[in-house]
DNA sequence: AAATCGTGGCA
DNA sequence: TTGCCAAGATT
């Protein structure tokens, strides 16, 4: 087999990437040694299909503000929904909020330290209630984030790209890599990320600049394009994604109730505009009575 | 299990 | 300019 076809020692790739964290890693404000796991939790909600830019100020704000469970659940589920701003994907503020109100009444107000136990939570999935616990507890667990994954793709199987969702193999593969070690295991997963995130990114990675480039497959073969099924592209305009946001940047922006008909207006088509607003009111996004629409939980608007 | 769900920046 | 992408979860 040749040297190209051989994945790299797995204890070399995490040794170096390892080394190579605290002279590059951004200096992220979650990442203060003695954070909370609420902040830290905080953080990764926000984080799911985000951009670290974006986060940064909202984040700041939130753990002002709510700087435990109990606070937050002790709030409306609408001013979560308006601290949340436009970070985008607004269930997100409304499962946090969920999520903050079982961990007061059903956790003592502590953030679980047990795996299933916070990934029963609202908005808590495989991805979050791994990153929550080593980041917060440094504790061992395989977190497998979309950096991670193109990393391991490209370094070991010389892909481009990770497969849309992760495979048992790709889960298998990644607890492999896990160093025994909990303090070591989480510093690899913090680390493995950033290099994703910094280095070996989506569309112009640097290999020049990445502690790995000579192990990395990827790489010794020649950088091969994505080969696999087409990129599942994001349409925008018009779709009840847009519509969606643009009836809930109105609630959000609104006092208290906003006529249903004002609304509506809001969008040219009214029919998409109906179906728009009755996903958001199964979503817990907003609440219709006969007065006109609104945030849910707001407490304003109400009948007398 | 494929579809859905926001928003903005960048190559 | 526009398509692609961003620390995913849910149904």
């Amino acid at each position: 087999m040749p040297d190209a076809d051989r994945p790299p020692a797995a204890a070399e790739l995490v040794q170096r990437v390892c080394d190579w964290f605290p002279g590059a890693a951004r200096d992220l404000p979650w990442r203060r040694p003695g954070t909370g796991a609420w902040p830290v939790m905080v953080s990764e909600f926000m984080l799911q299909q985000t951009p670290v830019a974006r986060v940064l100020e909202p984040w700041r704000q939130w753990v002002e503000r709510w700087p435990e469970p109990s606070a937050l659940a002790a709030d409306p589920v609408s001013e979560a929904i308006r601290a949340w701003g436009r970070l985008g994907y607004p269930r997100r503020a409304v499962r946090l909020h969920a999520a903050a109100v079982a961990i007061t009444e059903h956790h003592g107000g502590v953030v679980p330290t047990d795996h299933d136990e916070l990934l029963a939570l609202p908005g808590v999935g495989g991805y979050t209630a791994a990153a929550v616990l080593s980041f917060a507890h440094r504790q061992r667990h395989v977190v497998l984030d979309t950096n991670v994954r193109r990393v391991l793709a490209r370094t070991l199987d010389g892909r481009a790209h990770p497969d849309r969702s992760p495979t048992v193999a790709e889960r298998r593969q990644a607890a492999a890599l896990l160093p025994d070690d909990p303090a070591r295991a989480a510093a690899w997963a913090a680390s493995s990320m950033e290099l994703g995130a910094l280095v070996c990114t989506a569309r112009s990675p640097a290999c020049p600049r990445c502690p790995v480039a000579d192990l990395c497959r990827w790489r010794a073969l020649g950088h091969p394009a994505w080969d696999g099924p087409p990129r599942r592209g994001q349409t925008w305009q018009g779709t009840d994604r847009q519509c969606r946001g643009r009836l809930l940047a109105v609630l959000r922006d609104a006092v208290g109730t906003v006529p249903s008909a004002e609304l509506l207006a809001a969008w040219p088509d009214r029919t998409q505009a109906s179906r728009a607003l009755a996903g958001l009111v199964a979503d817990g996004l907003a609440v219709e009575d006969d007065h006109g629409v609104g945030l849910p939980g707001g407490g304003t608007g109400e009948a007398p």
